[in-house]
Formats: C-alpha cells, sequence, structure tokens
RNA sequence: GGGCCUGUAGCUCAGGUGGUUAGAGCGCACGCCUGAUAAGCGUGAGGUCGUCAGUUCAACUCUGACCAGGCCCA
C-alpha cells in the first residue's frame, strides 16, 4: 500500500465531469452521512431556514446554500457533530395563489363552493411540485444536506409542535385578539396581503372635500360655533369618524373667515391657502387643543361620545402637506388612525359589512339612502347630505395613486380585520413581567452578525421599535390557529396537542388541517352550548419560527435534546429575513426559554443580474444555473459567490465572467501544481516515505513554502472562525501565486534532475506535504477539488481517511513558520521584479547572463532589510539564477554612488507640533538638494536634530526617499534599488547563445512528442563557427539540460532537421530517442 | 415618509484611529516566456474618491445638507 504508486494525470481534465464522479464517490461511501457520525467534540447546531419550494432555485438560494454549507463542514472537520436537515415552508400565500391559478378560483366565496378540504389537498399535491429539482441542484451544489431527515411545515409532528409553541405563548398571557387594519378587497370579501396590494396601483380621482365639524363647548350652542376643519378623500369613511387628530407641536390657529364671518380652527401653516383672507384671533399649539370635544356629523354612533369618542386627540404622524393639518380618524380604516385611536382609547366602529356595502348601522344618514350600498358609491350621497347640512366647506377632486384588487380590478379599501396578535411592545395586563421586545434586544447583543451593523443597527432599530406580530391570516392552507370559541358565551379554549383535541373532540384526529379541525365541536364547559373552531390560520412565519423546536416534534418527543441544542451556534439567510426568520426566531426564543435563537448568523445581500436589474426568468438576464454548473462546476461557482460583497450583505451583480476568472485563478492553477507534481512522481516512482526529512535538511525554498502555508493555515483558521469566510479566498489567491509562481517555478530543476538527491526527495516531499495541506484547507469552500486532491494524492496511504472531509481540518504549526524567512523571500522577490523591469528597459533577454547586479539598501548597515540579507547565501544566489546575473553585489546604499536623495516631511510626526508652520517648513525641505540631504542626514546622525526655519526637527520627523541616479541602468522600489551591469563580452554572449540553443532544444523535444523523461541523441548542425564554438564549450551542460546522451556537432544538412534561429545565427536540430 | 446600506479607474471592489505618490483583480494596449500548456509572467495607459458646504496646518477618511441606487418598513 505505502508503496502505490501516484497516477499520471490527464492531461485534459474536466471540471464538471470530475465532480460528478466525486459526487457519486460521495453518494456510495455515504461520506456525508460519515462525516456527521465521526464528529466527538459535541453538537455544533444548525437550522436550516426553510424555503418556499414554489418555483425553482437561484442564485440567492445557492448563495445562501454555500454559506448553510461551508460553515458547517468547517466545524465538522474541527471535529464538531453538525446535523444539516433540510426544511420545506409548504404553507401560506404563494402555494394558495398558484393552486388558485391552477383551480381558477378567484375568491373565497369561490374557494368554499369549491370545497376546502378538495382546496387545501390541492395545495398539499403541489407544494413537492418542485421539489425533486431542488434536490438536484443542491447536491450539484456539494451541498452535503439531508433531505431523508427533512423537515416540512404540513407534517402532523411539526404542526402539533407549532400548537404546542401557540399554546405556551396562551398560557403565558401573549397572546391577543384585536384588530388590524389592512387591504381589503370587497369583491373577493377577503383581506389581502400587502404584497397583493401593491400588485395593481392606479391613478385615479377621486373626491377631496373639506369638512367642518361644530365645538362643543360653552359657545356650542351660540349661533357662532367654532368649527374644526378636516380634510379627507374617502368621504365614505366619515360616518366612522371617532376623533380628530392634531399634530402636538404644529401651530395652529382660531381664525375668523372674511369671506363668511366664521371661525375655523386649523394649521396656522395652511390657513392663507384654506381660509382666503382671515383674521387671527388666537394661535396654540397642537397638544393645547388635546380634549377638545365636537359635535358628530352623525348620529348613527352618538352613544360612543361617553366611551371617549368625538374629541381631539395628538400624534406626531400629522403633517402639513395638503388638507389642514387635522386629520379625521376613523379607526376602522385607516392603519395610522386605528393606532393612534387605539393609543387615546378612543373606541372602534364599523358600519362596513364583509360585502363593501353599508350596513343597517347608518339607516339614520342621508334618509336611509345608502344602506346596502357599496362605499364608494355612497360618496356621491354623503357629500350631499354634509353640504345640506352645512358640514360641507369645501369639495374639489384629486388625482392619485390608489391600489386596486389585482384579482378582480375594484378598488381596495382599507378595513380592520379582526387579527390575533403576540405581545411585543407591552405585557398582558396585570403581568409583572418585562415587554418582550425589551428583553429581545438584551439576547440579541449575545449574538455575532456578520456583517455587524446588520445586528446593531438594522435589526437593533427593529427590536427597539417592535410592534405585536400579528399572527392571523384569513386563509386555509396553513396550520389553523387551535383556538375554539362558544357560539354562546364567548368563551375560548386553546387546545396544545393533537391528544388535546381528541380528549375534547372524543373523536381520533390524524391531521390538523383546517378541512380536518374546523367541523371539531364540543360542548362549552360553561354554559354548554357548542365550541367552534375560529376560522384562521397561522402566518407561516410563526411556523418558520417555531422551526427549531417543530422539526424535532418538541416537546412530544427529543425534549431533551431540543433543550441541550438551544440557541442554534449557526444560522445563514438573505437580508431580507431581518424582518422574517431572523424576527420570528427571536421572538418565539425570548417567549419561549428567554434566550437568543442563534449566537452566529451571516447575512448575504440581494443577488441582482449582470445588467443591475433583479434576475428575472421573463428577460432571461442571467444564465441557468445547472447550465452553468456543467460548464465551469461547483467550485468555481462557490468560490465567486463567497468572496462576492453578497457575503457582506450588500447586492452583488452575478456575471459569468466571474465565475470563469475563479477557474483561471484557483481552479487551473491548483490543478496545474497537482498535475505538476504527479507527472514527474509517477516518472519517478516517487512514494512518500514513512518518516519525512526533517526541515533542517530541506532546502531554503522548502522551508519557505512550508511557512508560508502554516501561516496561511493560522490565517484561514482566525477568519473562519469569526464567520468571514469573504477573506478567506483572496489569501487562498496569494498563496496559489506563492506556490505556482515562485516555488514551483523555482524548483522544476529539482524535479527534472536524473537520481535521487536528497534535494530531490526534499523538494518531492515539500510539494506532497504543502499540496495535502492545502486540500484540507480548501476542503470546506471547494470541496470537489479538495476532494480530487485528496482522493490522488492521499486515500489508501496509510493512516488515511476515505475522503478529505472526514480528515481534521488542519491547525497552524508555528514551529515550522518562519517569519524572518518569508519577510527576505518577499524582498527578493522584489529585487527580482525589478531586475526583470531593468532587463527590459534595455532589451537584454533574460537568457543572456550579465556580470553583475548591485543591490543598494537604503541606510545602510542600519537597515533592517540590508540586515536581512547580509550573509544569506541562499537567498542571494537565488537573485543572481533569476536574473542570471554573475555576480550579486550587496551594498548599504549611503556607500554605493548609485542614487540621489530627497528629503521630505514627516507630517504625521512633526505636523502637530509645528501648526500653521507646517507647509512653510514642509516646501522648504522638499526643495533641498543631494547635498543639502546628506548634511542633514550627518546632522541628524551625530546630534539628533537638525534646524530648519528656526524649528528643531528630529530623525522621526523626517522622510528620506532615494531615487537612481540618471545614466544608470538602476530602478528602486521601497528602500531597496537595484543597479545593472550591461556591459557583455564574447564569454557571456557565447553562453546567452547556448541559452538560447537548450531553448530551442527544449521545443523541439516538445514537438516530437517526447515524454519529460526519454533521453535523445541530438545532432546539431551549423556552419556558424561562433555557434559551434559556443557548443564546444558548454557540451556537458548543454546534454544535461536536454536529457541528450549523445550530442554531435555536423556541418552538413541532415534529414528532418528543424531550423531555428539562435542569436541572428542559425542551426538546424536534429533528435531521436534513445530507446 | 422612516430605518439601514452603497456611491473610489471602463467593470468588480480594497482603502484601522485624518498625514501629502489613493491600491488590487478583470478588461484594454504593449511586451516577455513557454516541458504548469482549456497556460504563465511583466509593463503601461486610465481616477475632480457622487455633489456642495463645514471642522483642520492637513479630508477618500470626520460633520452637515443634498443627489443617485438598493433592502426593509410605512
Amino acid at each position: 500500500m505505502a508503496t502505490q504508486p501516484f497516477a499520471k494525470p490527464e492531461s485534459n481534465p474536466n471540471f464538471a465531469a470530475l465532480e460528478q464522479d466525486i459526487l457519486t464517490f460521495w453518494r456510495e461511501h455515504d461520506t456525508f452521512a460519515k462525516q456527521v457520525r465521526d464528529g466527538g467534540k459535541g453538537e455544533f447546531v444548525f437550522y436550516d431556514g426553510p424555503p418556499f419550494a414554489t418555483g425553482t432555485p437561484h442564485y440567492g438560494h445557492l448563495l445562501a446554500g454555500t454559506l448553510k454549507d461551508i460553515v458547517p463542514r468547517y466545524w465538522a472537520m474541527r471535529g464538531w457533530r453538525v446535523e444539516r436537515r433540510f426544511g420545506w415552508d409548504c404553507h401560506g400565500l404563494p402555494v394558495e395563489m398558484e393552486i388558485e391559478k391552477d383551480l381558477d378560483l378567484k375568491s373565497p366565496s369561490e374557494v368554499q363552493a369549491y370545497g376546502v378540504g378538495r382546496y387545501n389537498e390541492a395545495c398539499r399535491s403541489i407544494v413537492l411540485r418542485y421539489t425533486g429539482l431542488w434536490q438536484q441542484v443542491v447536491e450539484r451544489m456539494g451541498r452535503w444536506v439531508d433531505f431523508e431527515r427533512d423537515y416540512k411545515t404540513m407534517d402532523l409532528p411539526f404542526m402539533e409542535s407549532v400548537w404546542w409553541v401557540f399554546k405556551s405563548l396562551w398560557d403565558k398571557g401573549l397572546l391577543y385578539r384585536g384588530h388590524k387594519v389592512m387591504p381589503y378587497s370587497w369583491r373577493l370579501g377577503t383581506p389581502l396581503s400587502n404584497f397583493e396590494a401593491g400588485m395593481d396601483y392606479r391613478t385615479v380621482q377621486d373626491p377631496a372635500i373639506t369638512i367642518a365639524f361644530k365645538v362643543l363647548d360653552d359657545s356650542a350652542n351660540s349661533p357662532d360655533p367654532l368649527r374644526i376643519l378636516a380634510w379627507t378623500t374617502t368621504p365614505w369613511t366619515l360616518p366612522a369618524n371617532m376623533a380628530l387628530c392634531v399634530g402636538p407641536t404644529m401651530r395652529y390657529v382660531e381664525a375668523r373667515r372674511t369671506e363668511d364671518g366664521v371661525r375655523y380652527l386649523m394649521a396656522e401653516a395652511l390657513a392663507e391657502k384654506v381660509l382666503g383672507p382671515h383674521q387671527v384671533l388666537r394661535a396654540m399649539d397642537g397638544a393645547e387643543l388635546v380634549g377638545l370635544r365636537y359635535q358628530p356629523l352623525f348620529d348613527c354612533f352618538a352613544d360612543v361620545a361617553a366611551e371617549g369618542a368625538y374629541r381631539v386627540v395628538s400624534d406626531g404622524y400629522v403633517t402639513v402637506e395638503d388638507g389642514t393639518g387635522i386629520v379625521h380618524q376613523a379607526p376602522a380604516y385607516g392603519e395610522d388612525d386605528h393606532r393612534v385611536c387605539q393609543q387615546w382609547k378612543v373606541p372602534l366602529r364599523d358600519p362596513v359589512n364583509a360585502e363593501g356595502s353599508f350596513t343597517g348601522d347608518v339607516a339614520g344618514i342621508a334618509g336611509g339612502q345608502i344602506v346596502g350600498l357599496n362605499v364608494k358609491d355612497a360618496d356621491k350621497f354623503l357629500i350631499r347630505d354634509l353640504k345640506e347640512r352645512g358640514h360641507l366647506f369645501k369639495q374639489a377632486t384629486i388625482d392619485h395613486e390608489y391600489p386596486f384588487c389585482w384579482r378582480s380590478g375594484t378598488p381596495l379599501i382599507y378595513k380592520a380585520i379582526s387579527t390575533w396578535f403576540v405581545r411585543v411592545e407591552s405585557t398582558a395586563p396585570g403581568s409583572d413581567a418585562r415587554p418582550l421586545r425589551e428583553r429581545m434586544v438584551e439576547l440579541n447583543e449575545q449574538t455575532r452578525w456578520v456583517p455587524e451593523y446588520v445586528g446593531q443597527r438594522r435589526f437593533g432599530n427593529w427590536l427597539k421599535d417592535a410592534r405585536d406580530w400579528a399572527i392571523s391570516r384569513n386563509r386555509y392552507w396553513g396550520t389553523p390557529l387551535p383556538i375554539w370559541q362558544c357560539v354562546g358565551c364567548g368563551h375560548l379554549e386553546c387546545v396544545g396537542s393533537v391528544g388535546d383535541l381528541q380528549d375534547r373532540a372524543g373523536v381520533p384526529v390524524t391531521d390538523l388541517h383546517k378541512h380536518h379541525v374546523d367541523s371539531l365541536e364540543w360542548a362549552c364547559q360553561h354554559c354548554g352550548q357548542a365550541m367552534q373552531r375560529t376560522p384562521e390560520v397561522l402566518d407561516c412565519w410563526f411556523e418558520s419560527g417555531s422551526m427549531p423546536y417543530a422539526q424535532n416534534h418538541y416537546p412530544f418527543e427529543n425534549k431533551e435534546l431540543v433543550e441541550r441544542n438551544l440557541p442554534a451556534a449557526f444560522i445563514a439567510e438573505g437580508l431580507d429575513q431581518t424582518r422574517g426568520w431572523f424576527y420570528t426566531l427571536l421572538v418565539l426564543s425570548t417567549a419561549l426559554f428567554d434566550k437568543p435563537a442563534f449566537d452566529n448568523v451571516i447575512v448575504n445581500g440581494l443577488i441582482l443580474a449582470e445588467d443591475g436589474q433583479k434576475m428575472s426568468k421573463r428577460l432571461k438576464n442571467y444564465p441557468d444555473p445547472m447550465e452553468l454548473l456543467g460548464n465551469y462546476g461547483a467550485d468555481a461557482l462557490r468560490a465567486y459567490l463567497v468572496t462576492s460583497p453578497a457575503v457582506r450583505a450588500e447586492p452583488m451583480r452575478f456575471a459569468e465572467a466571474g465565475v470563469r476568472e475563479v477557474v483561471r485563478a484557483v481552479v487551473l492553477p491548483l490543478w496545474n501544481a497537482y498535475s505538476f507534481f504527479a507527472t514527474y512522481a509517477a516518472a519517478d516512482n516517487w512514494t512518500p516515505p514513512e518518516t519525512p526529512l526533517p526541515l533542517a535538511d530541506r532546502a531554503l525554498l522548502d522551508r519557505w513554502i512550508l511557512s508560508v502555508a502554516q501561516s496561511l493555515v493560522a490565517d484561514v483558521n482566525t477568519e473562519m472562525a469569526e464567520y468571514r469566510l469573504y477573506n478567506v479566498i483572496p489569501r487562498v489567491l496569494g498563496f496559489i501565486d506563492d506556490l505556482t509562481n515562485w516555488y514551483i517555478r523555482r524548483s522544476r530543476r529539482r524535479f527534472w534532475k536524473s537520481g535521487n538527491s536528497r534535494d530531490k526527495q526534499a523538494a518531492y516531499e515539500t510539494l506532497y506535504e504543502v499540496l495535502t495541506l492545502f486540500s484540507r484547507l480548501l476542503a470546506p469552500i471547494l470541496p470537489f477539488m479538495a476532494e480530487v486532491l485528496y482522493q490522488r494524492l492521499e486515500a489508501g496511504r496509510p493512516g488515511k481517511q476515505g475522503s478529505v472531509h472526514l480528515e481534521s481540518f488542519p491547525q497552524a504549526d508555528q514551529a515550522v513558520v518562519d517569519s524572518d524567512l518569508e519577510q527576505r523571500m518577499s524582498l527578493v522577490r522584489t529585487l527580482v521584479k525589478l531586475g526583470r523591469n531593468l532587463r527590459e528597459q534595455c532589451k537584454l533577454a533574460v537568457r543572456q547572463p550579465l556580470r553583475t547586479l548591485t543591490v543598494a539598501m537604503q541606510d545602510g548597515a542600519r537597515d533592517p532589510h540590508y540586515l536581512l540579507l547580509q550573509g544569506q547565501l541562499e537567498l542571494l544566489e537565488i537573485l543572481s539564477d533569476e536574473l542570471n546575473v554573475k555576480r550579486v553585489d550587496l551594498q548599504a546604499e549611503s556607500a554605493s554612488n548609485l542614487v540621489s536623495w530627497t528629503a521630505k516631511l514627516n507630517f504625521k510626526s512633526a505636523a502637530k507640533r509645528l501648526g500653521g508652520q507646517t507647509k512653510a517648513i514642509a516646501g522648504e525641505i522638499a526643495a533641498w538638494t543631494n547635498a543639502k540631504v546628506a548634511e542633514a542626514q550627518a546632522a541628524l546622525e551625530q546630534t539628533g536634530g537638525v534646524e530648519v526655519a528656526g524649528v528643531r526637527l528630529e530623525r522621526d520627523d523626517f522622510e528620506f526617499r532615494s531615487a537612481p541616479l540618471p545614466g544608470l541602468v538602476a530602478a528602486t522600489e521601497g528602500r531597496a534599488t537595484v543597479a545593472l551591469d550591461t556591459q557583455l563580452d564574447e564569454a557571456l554572449r557565447r553562453e546567452g547563445l547556448v541559452r538560447e540553443l537548450v531553448n530551442r532544444v527544449q521545443n523541439a523535444r516538445k514537438d516530437s512528442g517526447l515524454e519529460v523523461e526519454d533521453r535523445i541523441a541530438l545532432t546539431l548542425i551549423t556552419t556558424s563557427e561562433t555557434l559551434a564554438a559556443a557548443v564546444r564549450e558548454y557540451a556537458n551542460y548543454i546534454m544535461d539540460e536536454v536529457l541528450a546522451t549523445e550530442l554531435q556537432l555536423e556541418q552538413d544538412p541532415v534529414e528532418g532537421a528543424v531550423d531555428a534561429d539562435v542569436g541572428g545565427e542559425t542551426v538546424a536540430i536534429s533528435l531521436h530517442k534513445i530507446a
């Protein structure tokens, strides 16, 4: 086993196909299950937020799915047990809307006629329509998640737990029934969601009338009562008027209007516009008007005056944008009205029935004409009536945007609907507990949000003024509210489990959906009449918020497990869940257990199409996910997504080119690195030894890449543990560059060498160790590539697991980290870059050897960089080899005569002291000549200070910069200057020619299809005496380089020889393989 | 209307506590190299740091207003 050689890698890898093989491998070996089973350190709890399965997955899901995969994979490799169960959100409006389209049902009455049972079963049948497709895409992404032990919000155990959650809130007094003003379609006879209400806005003309309310006070019976002016575009809401609202800090006036001599009360800012010429009698703040009573416009609800109606209240929402600055309040028909009236304890009356027509309550108005009339049709009768009775101050019309029912095309109205709430902002009457939201704010502080601002600002602000949570919906396909009410005395009972319901109803219960439980009744314990179920179902957000308990059928099963695992260690969802799942999880966990629901959360932003628009199936402005996966592979897509701004909750534009770029920058170089290793390892029959060479026996380059690798391990662990996944790929990119463009490139010759030297062994071992380490490091993010590497490099060898995902995540070995070496190497690479630039500038090919490279380091021998290279022979050797120079001359810059100096004021250190003089002094210093700079440096050296414009400056107040003197082939970067000696002699020229020649022979080898390790017989044919002399001089070198066992030099043409140009001389190359 | 986020090169984005030469990748142009070959490397051009005002010796950075885009809520 240990000696099993490496296979030669294929030359044309198809990454998507490799990934498919890995998927098969994982499936056959049950690798995911093994990873979960192996977690011995304890539970790392992950909750999966359930998606609606109506529709196919898009890139937003894939991004969240990638995050939900990477983090659990990481902690699993760190030894934790990470269960990952997929969840499906089955109930709710999207499903109902789809089924209503299928069945052509347009209203609740049509649903009733069709039959709630058939309707709900139809919903049940389509919920799982797309789950197969979802599973396919999720698995293709490489996401490990359990679809077999998934949870569905429509399953009986799940729904029973939801009932338990509901009952627990009930028992804690956190539930109450109230009203919520909602968009309402009278045509459909149903409230709509805000989402639906936004679907059809039209510009329409509506009446806009100003009404005068007579104030009830001492002068009420006088012939000249004060009149309060209010403005409305919905006259039909006036019979339900219960109050008038002013802005507490706004200015109001009582004014006598010139035109009719009547006294009016209204906002000061609008008086001119509304009243025309007038005389102000007095002015006051809105707050002073609060409590002022007025005579109702109609007497249909005269009784409510005793309950607090018909008076002035105040609220900050009032503006002077239009109207009179005094707002008519109909709490049954306006959300603000409802809120304000509730606050001021003003009662609510609603004389409009489910069809949108007036009830008998208004029989006394306009001679009974409007009873049974649609509210919009009643407007004109009401206006006429008000006019006749002297209440109409002004009649006009307004063109504005108004919502319409997207299904029936009739105008929507806003109407108070009976609704169940969870108390969030306050506590139950008589309770001494603290309001839920105060506690939620505290608990949220225990959560790590990535990015941080989402939790602190966005979510934190939302929590601070969270409102009571409306949890009932007047729909059919959902978990029914477990509340039964007596038709006689109104007594309410809350049911908390299936058994509970069976006991009361006396029949077996196997399904909790509406059509199964609505018919169940029992006798009221107080009056004996029938207890009937309240018709609403629960908001599906209530169900997803219950998921931590319901997915395990808590508390009916798994009681201990669920309680032990609260809160979750990690969740990840989109920014749009701030008010969604993040919130509902926290509300319920706070209410039930006084704990946060999750410790760490990554929030991702919205994914847009490349054109910045929303992704749209209709516009086809984005590539199909499955097709993209087939072209580039899941690893590339994962890495692209996880590096994008979307991982910091910012919007991201999805570009296919970005995925391609990841293939180019990450996947291919990694493959090439592996391929390089495996090619030579296969040729050499190299296998990893049982005992690795000690570090001290490895080359400097080996120790360097191993150090860099360990530094990377430390970095990656830090970032992963802090949930900053977006920082990982950029570091990996840096490492790939180090590995391929420096370590491997510099090491190539070590692998070519024939024989089995210790150095070659060190190279093999080092590259092997780096690749295997790297595959573990990448495993959570690029699970496929990591597995490919592992299977080819490690699987089946002693002490190895069956999969990279069953190995431990690497922890940095600080003993291998040599940061001095890393710094030195980085400096050498900078110098190499400078040297190359110089060669390019003077058109000297790298193959042409040069005599000397001079390296000058700033500040001479005191410079830490200078010290870094001093005496580092192996590093200087690399430098001379890279730049093809015979000698590297390391100097202190001050002694080098290569550069001139300029000085600059160090603003950071000096400016605070200098204040206003800063600019003048900086200008003077900048103008210093080279000589003057040297003088100042000398002074600093000797006395520690120098005088400039009468101010003493110290060493830290200066920055000295050097630049190469003109006329030299030299360049400077940072604190280093390099200069090339470009003088050539014949010997150097000959050597350059030989280098060119070797290159041509190598090309010829490759062109004739030889393998890397093939030996050749080489014949060179040239008439050039210069070239012939060079070949004779360097014969051994040439043979060594091109693996030639024979070398002949001819003058006469040979058949099959290939012509080549070498430094202007012509040569023909003939070679053949030696068997 | 409110809360939050974003605005820096043609594109996608970096730029602790303010410090005087604003960076990277891609794209583009030019060049190099090629036994890592669906490659690789280098150089160059390209920026009124959204606008305006303020604080300061000094603002991409801090403050305010405004403009534009986004998410959520109303």
